[in-house]
DNA sequence: AATGAATGAGGTTTCATTCAT
DNA sequence: TATGAATGAAACCTCATTCAT
């Protein structure tokens, strides 16, 4: 029984995160939700408070999601730091594109959606952006990342990354998503430039 | 006369830019939009077919506004490219941090608003990375950009800008648009290793 | 239970009908529906899709409503078939005349509505003309007809009818169904002339 | 200068006969008719002080068109009453039947407009009913018409010339005119029985 | 007389949410 | 818990009419 009303609920948020992704927040009514899941329109009151409600705690799973895919970079580890970081990214956009209507609706919808959802998005990348920071930080410790303020180095790698996923949901680029990792790595660690400035 | 009637177009175009900017589309009502240009509900019918389409109008000049800025990277000329560069993102930027509705509208609301709007989007985008993929080739044929795909690198470059000014936009960077293209272009220029893999 | 969703949309229809027959169709609107059925506004959208609908529907009724007084003439019966084609005629004539708002949405406000109720009304008359012209056709091989288009014979005797219905309805004529139905039947079987052309 | 401004005016009545009669009333709109006339919206307004009255005009315009085509029966002439009678049927048919917007305007979307249209409907059959009317009643008392109700025995007759009229708009009936009249007079001056109960 | 931009009342329809069963 | 009929606020859009030029 318990199991049961956990099934409603899940089979709820599973169905909107499909229908969300698909035609975004305003253009998926509750009407949509349920005949999706094959539930009674009270039904869906029982287990979300609103249509806004359950966008809400949806959200929150798609970052608990991503969030789950991150490992801690070790610097003691034989595969070497800057392996281990490649290896995260790609982490994050298998994740990600094995998982689009979770990408949609994190990229598309998420997004300007109103005052409390652009918190709950921020909240999200403050968390996130605080493990890169310090990531970066401690890469500049040991002398492994160039100087430079973590937060831009930061936003900078972050921005690669959701760019090129964006434009994959739009459809502009079509590449694997191991070749992709791997040119941002390459941008990411070596710049663009044959002949940096450089440091002579 | 005729300066009047444009007046009215133009006003509702910019009423209708702060809103929209301010609230999202679908928060946005035509009352709102009315109100604010102090016309009858009548009169925005006189101008605009529909709500979506002062939307679209309102992306069409916002387009246009951010793609005037650009201007073409002179080889010959002894600025330099890498220099030019810059100029051109610290351009870019200047247009849309001084022009936080014009970004919000942009990089918030008219992302995953429809299918038409991602049209919009698309074809705008394509403009934009077919310059910048333009530029980069021929930065390898120069000997002064790294090979690669042209397009992923592009994607890079981009996608750093607009996530910088996104999370101007969430509020979670305050950073001078000036330091903030500097450290990107950094990034971009030279990556983030102190000491990249080489060539070896 | 059912009987109660039933009731509901009975109750729309009996409105809509005293409605559009007092006020034509484009005079009333949803507004006037619903206050007179005390009922929200979205609960008609329950039980129609839309103004025209409830309009179409109401027609449809009203259309199996009269066809149901129809009967089969009996040529065996003792009655004689003039008597039973009178009885007939009667028989609408006061369905009608005891149903005037019926009578008025027939003959006023359904014609030239629309195209799609001007397919629906020569569907009906399609209907209606069909057992006419059968009868005719009938009474001819009986010879007791005379010969000449069955079609337009038809015609002559509906349009007698419902020229004679509708006067009563614009308030010209005030005469009492049976010697309406009498007259109009001597009118239809004798002709007007005292000593007609003849056959001599 | 004086004829221009009649142009005007008859030419918005022309434009609007046209109009009216394809789309009815209430689906014609002012934008309609000063597009067809080719004249600014203001202009309308000069000629007519809203749309419910040019409609009024044009049916004033229409009702004397067709009262135009009736001549007197001459009791005297050789022709004979009864070739008099058929001649003035057919001469409305043909009225009606060679312009059709004037037909479907008059039977289509003046019938049921409302009140005022009734009131004027209702003044139109007054005075074409009186006529007929005194018609029977000379016929009656010259012994050429059978007794009865001359009202009743007018609304049939009319009611078989406008029932078959409407028939060829809605499409029902294909006849020629002069068919159409001949079988219609058969049927009113000797009856569809071809052997009346008699006056035994 | 001619113009056409401006008006705003009024209509239709949608859909998130409630609540009695 | 499950149901789904009922609700009504709120949105969009139309179009006859006005009036300053």
């Amino acid at each position: 029984m318990a199991s049961k009303t956990l099934d409603r609920r899940e089979s709820l948020l599973d169905v909107a995160l499909h229908l969300f992704a698909e035609k975004g927040y305003h253009a998926t009514s509750i009407s949509d939700i349920i005949e999706s899941a094959g539930v009674a329109r009270g039904t869906f009151y029982n287990y979300f408070e609103n249509k806004r409600q359950i966008f809400g705690r949806l959200l929150d799973n798609l970052f608990s999601d991503v969030v789950s895919v991150a490992f801690p970079i070790d610097v003691l580890s034989g595969e070497g730091v800057p392996a281990q970081v490649q290896r995260l990214m790609a982490g994050f956009c298998r994740k990600l594109l094995t998982n689009l209507p979770m990408t949609r609706v994190l990229l598309e919808h998420a997004v300007g959606l109103d005052d409390e959802g652009n918190e709950q998005l921020k909240a999200f990348y403050d968390r996130v952006y605080g493990r890169i920071r310090k990531a970066i930080s401690d890469g500049q410790a040991l002398g492994i990342v160039r100087p430079g303020q973590p937060s831009v180095i930061a936003t900078s790698l972050l921005g690669m990354l959701k760019e090129s996923l964006y434009q994959q949901i739009l459809g502009t680029s079509r590449v694997t998503p191991d070749e992709m990792v791997e040119e941002i790595f390459a941008v990411a660690t070596c710049g663009i430039l044959l002949n940096p400035p450089g440091e002579a």
